[in-house]
DNA sequence: ACATTGACCTGAGAGC
DNA sequence: TGCTCTCAGGTCAATG
């Protein structure tokens, strides 16, 4: 599930705790998680060395090794980190482990298996090489820049938010919240939307990842009129209350209301 | 070039 | 109680 909000509350969470420390080693739990790199690759890149800073690319999380280069984290559906005293427990289905000069080690857990960790020697390159389009946080991440990025599309308006070579960070649950804060009907045809309702799409996708990020992705901090804490079957749309929507668009559930929606 | 679908994965919850 | 089935949703490969 960790969609751009709940990484970037990660990469926060990272910058609080593990930044700064130095790595006395990597222990690979599971070496199917490894991307393009061998755990002793890994391990010696980043034994002796400080994480310096952190960047975050759609659902994409790096950490700078010094002198060295990029750690790449990916969380799938169920990854996450967890800062923890060595002696004490470790998190469940942990996979990697960096343990720290501190005493502190630095997991990461995914229960399911889609998370992925490998090495880049540059974002830019990273993303470049991913083809991933652009982070809606990013400076130049404007109305001209979305409008520029559904150019030429032809699919549902859902599918293509979600889409990482589109847009990257949004998934299945913030595309829902940005339709539904948009008024707008997740299979509506992009080359149909209006110029009002790009516009729309635009300061709803601004304003949902603020707030989620501000509610540290926690749905009941979320303010009031939000989709998110009543995304499930049979419960109902919070501005006009009636049952809400179940839908799949391209193969992924969509929840959105049939009333106002449209 | 773009869109859609199914496979991968594991545990929770439903239904019998 | 316990078995089996379905579902969740990240990406990617295969297909249209």
């Amino acid at each position: 599930m960790p969609e751009l909000p709940d990484v970037e509350v990660f990469r926060r969470y990272l910058d609080a705790t593990a930044m700064r420390q130095v790595v006395e080693r990597v222990e690979v739990e599971d070496p199917d998680l490894l991307e393009g790199v061998s755990g002793q690759a890994l391990n010696d890149r980043m034994a002796g060395r400080e994480l310096r800073s952190s960047r975050r690319h759609g659902k994409y999380l790096f950490v700078e090794v010094a002198e060295e280069g990029w750690l790449v984290v990916h969380f799938g559906m169920t990854g996450f980190l967890k800062y923890f005293k060595r002696e004490e427990a470790a998190p469940g289905h942990m996979r990697l482990r960096l343990e720290l000069a501190n005493g502190y080690a630095l997991a990461y857990s995914c229960q399911r298996k889609f998370g992925r960790v490998g090495w880049t020697g540059s974002v830019e390159g990273f993303a470049e090489e991913k083809d991933l389009g652009p982070d809606p946080l990013a400076p130049g991440f404007d109305l001209e820049a979305l409008r520029g990025r559904l150019g030429g599309r032809r699919g549902a308006v859902k599918s293509t938010l979600m889409n990482q070579k589109v847009l990257a960070g949004l998934g299945n649950v913030y595309s829902d919240e940005i339709l539904f804060q948009a008024g707008v009907h997740p299979e509506r045809p992009v080359p149909d939307l209006t110029a009002g309702e790009v516009e729309e799409l635009y300061r709803c996708l601004s304003r949902v990842v603020d707030a989620a990020i501000a509610a540290r992705v926690e749905p009941h901090r979320l303010p009031p009129g939000y989709l998110l804490p009543h995304r499930e079957e049979g419960d109902t749309c919070p501005r006009c209350g009636v049952t809400l929507r179940k839908k799949k668009v391209s193969g992924r559930n969509a929840y959105f209301c049939g009333k106002h929606q449209r």
